[in-house]
DNA sequence: GTTGTATTTGGCTAAATTGGCAATTAAGGA
DNA sequence: TCCTTAATTGCCAATTTAGCCAAATACAAC
């Protein structure tokens, strides 16, 4: 790998890295339905503000988020969409993993 | 965030975490042109198997790649070929940030 | 069984990440 | 100005991750 390649797969990298993290990507799920502020998602998520804003900012920097001051209020939101086009493939790893595993079978069981 | 929800996003988390390490995103672009050995990835990659093979195991154990083995050699493969339409998402991303900080207007002098 | 090739595992250190608390900044209202 | 609310930053301890080396495993050929 080149030093070329190796900037362009460290900058890809960066960005996956920013949603690579549970509470990261529940905001980003939150933030779907539309802007919110720290303090709301603090509330949702129960940790402390501090924390929740660093994940916001974690974000903002890989340029996932964008945020808009209202007052004292920051609101997030999604700058780019697409983003929740990953969720989808993410399912069907999980369903797949499942399905190995065994899992499937005992989570349809009440279906069945 | 009660248990269930922390699991589901925990789970996701996971999965993406196992592709946020640009040599691991190397990998995945690799392997979509079609299955391949840890030598093959090593030699192109240039660092130590050893570290090549942790880098297979991870994704491996994430549920994103396949693995065969065919008498010393094993050969690894993409299992969720869904996992290249991130790809076009990042590009966005990092299309929106070239913007906004200007490297967009020096990266395609060029063009012009 | 011994040798050779391909890959994985264990052990180690350095670096990065996480999250809470306390202190700080920012803006609005009394 | 002082107080309150909203959010960010700095600091620190705990955990996780990355990558190299050396040792171990897996398989095939002799």
């Amino acid at each position: 790998m080149n030093d070329k390649l190796k900037n362009h797969y460290e900058g890809r990298a960066a960005i996956i890295k920013a949603m690579a993290h549970p509470t990261r990507l529940f905001i980003i799920d939150e933030l779907e339905k539309g802007e919110r502020c720290v303090n709301d998602l603090t509330v949702m998520i129960g940790s402390d503000m501090s924390t929740v804003s660093k994940h916001l900012s974690i974000m903002k920097n890989a340029g996932i988020l964008g945020d808009r001051r209202e007052g004292t209020t920051i609101y997030y939101s999604l700058k780019v969409p697409c983003i929740l086009n990953f969720f989808g493939c993410i399912n069907e790893v999980i369903f797949s993993n499942a399905r190995i595993s065994g899992e499937l079978v005992d989570s349809c069981k009440s279906k069945v």
